[in-house]
DNA sequence: ATAAGTGTATTAAAACAATTAATACACTTG
DNA sequence: CAAGTGTATTAATTGTTTTAATACACTTAT
């Protein structure tokens, strides 16, 4: 299900958590899903169970899934990961149009950067 | 003119930065100001020469100074200061817009979020 | 109840990155 | 050319991140 590359200069467990996010986020891991355990996991990379474990933890800052102790990890509800990404992304724009305004940039001018960039046509 | 705190967490270099950086975007230190020579700052503070460079480096990344060899740095002119500082808004806004879109987010929902925070009183 | 599965917490070792210093080089001016 | 200036290279130190070792706690099935 999952391959790690020693390659790769980024840590063993954001490989994995990018891995896991790709597929729930794509669907390919539905919500209510079952998460392979840390251990299970571990055994079939060969490493420890607390890097899979910091995965998860990742995972789960994210709203992507949710543990149930002694019983697994499950992805977590599309509704709830949309709200979690969109809350998320108001704070930072709500961030950055503040710290636009102490810059003395006009609304009119956010308004417009807001606008030509979403006009754009992407590939 | 600075005064180092050794208890703070932060970096010297950091300490040294910000201090400068406040002195400058308050116009205390006007434009064409020579700033103090890295050596002679580092005499002062007792600390090691590089250490200013490193700061006075912080610094000219963000449009604030300018160097020239032999002579010494110097505050940049108001209006390039404004300007990269306008570039650099408008890129991170624009990287978030994208963002946003992708994750489905209507323009109508973005401008209704910069329009609320930018209305907002600020003390 | 107990065994075997699960997530979680603590601690420490190892690897890595950031910070500061030592030192030498290069440019400018008088 | 001497004394000022910024700059580059290298290395020692320090701090942070990453991973592992190990023990604890919860859930379920038998």
């Amino acid at each position: 299900m999952i391959i790690l590359d020693y390659q790769d200069r980024r840590p063993l467990y954001e490989q994995i958590t990018e891995k896991f996010r790709m597929l729930i986020l794509k669907g390919a891991l539905p919500p209510g899903e079952k998460l392979p355990s840390v251990r299970q996991m571990a055994m079939e990379l060969s490493i420890n169970p607390n890097t899979i474990q910091r995965a998860y933890m990742e995972l789960e800052q994210e709203g992507l899934i949710y543990p149930v102790k002694g019983k697994g990890n499950f992805v977590a509800e599309a509704s709830r990961i949309v709200k979690k990404r969109r809350d998320e992304f108001e704070l930072e724009l709500s961030q950055l149009v503040c710290r636009g305004k102490d810059m003395g940039i006009t609304e009119e001018e956010i308004m417009k950067i807001v606008s030509e960039k979403y006009q754009e046509v992407s590939k």
